[in-house]
DNA sequence: CTGGGGATGGGGCCC
DNA sequence: GGGGCCCCATCCCCA
């Protein structure tokens, strides 16, 4: 029974999508690498790059059209915003930024170079700021890929998903937005299927049970690294996450979620 | 109920 | 510009 409720359950016949229409995108593991199940084996690089399947085509300019979602689709609208990480919630609701809200810019911008003078090493590792929204980069790069991205050309947004509402500003971006729709790359082995190969070659490990993370406190390993990062939070006498009620601190932000919403910070 | 493992998604960044 | 990796976030499941 697969845990995840993200991921479509392409199994279900009845949810079943067009894999027709899905075939030429479609990543192909090897089959040596199926031949050899349930051995541990690591997906060779090129196996899952892209020379191995096709990009994804799928997509409309200032389209105006919006299909309707594939029937095994339809949870999609339940997914996060592609373009708003969720960020962990603010130590105190002072820090908080509003830029939508009545907050003045100005002020804004004098508090940041405020903290930026207070703070040298602020200034050293916020070199490059977007001058529209105030986002700050250590790397001119990684500045003008936002600017691309997001801000200089918000206004000339013009390449729309065709299967939702939602609007980018490049093809790239469009690409990448496409696949959590179309889900090129399924596991031959179970048919579940993902927006990314690298998705897949973890979902893999699934199969194979290859942990290449191991824990250097213990003896336990983990197929993900972000598993094994939770687990080393277990050995630190220090949780890094702590309610503001109680002070009681926890190894994962779901186990704090969990914690207040079981009771303890009803007092506000 | 709590803590921890497993699985997965998406944005950012680097090459 | 695109692919791949990293990081963070989140949920489900189970002991």
């Amino acid at each position: 029974m697969p845990r995840s409720f993200l991921v479509k359950k392409h199994f279900n016949a009845s949810k079943k999508p067009n894999y027709s229409e899905l075939d030429t995108h479609t990543v192909i593991i090897a089959p040596y690498l199926y031949e050899s199940y349930p051995m541990p084996v690591i997906p060779q690089p090129e196996i899952l790059s892209s020379g191995a399947y096709s990009p994804i085509t799928v997509w409309t300019t200032t389209a105006p059209f919006h299909a309707p979602l594939p029937s095994g689709l339809s949870s999609l609208s339940g997914y996060p915003s592609s373009l708003g990480r969720v960020s962990p919630p603010p130590s105190s609701d002072t820090s908080s930024k509003d830029h939508s809200g009545s907050e003045s810019p100005i002020s804004d911008e004098e508090e940041r170079l405020q903290s930026k003078l207070s703070d040298p090493h602020a200034i050293e590792a916020e070199k490059f700021q977007c001058n529209l929204c105030n986002k700050t980069y250590s790397t001119f790069s990684g500045l003008a890929k936002h600017k691309q991205l997001h801000c200089d050309a918000q206004s000339r947004k013009s390449f729309s998903c065709k299967y939702c509402d939602k609007e980018y500003v490049s093809l790239g971006a469009l690409k990448m937005h496409i696949r959590t729709h179309t889900l090129p790359c399924v596991c031959k082995i179970c048919g579940k299927a993902f927006s990314r190969p690298w998705l897949l070659q973890g979902h893999i490990r699934t199969h194979t049970g290859e942990k290449p993370f191991s824990c250097p406190h213990c003896n336990r390993a983990f197929a993900d690294r972000s598993n094994l990062r939770a687990h080393l939070q277990t050995h630190s006498d220090v949780k890094k996450y702590q309610c503001k009620n109680c002070s009681k601190t926890f190894s994962r932000m779901s186990l704090l979620h969990k914690h207040e919403e079981s009771g303890c910070c009803v007092a506000h």
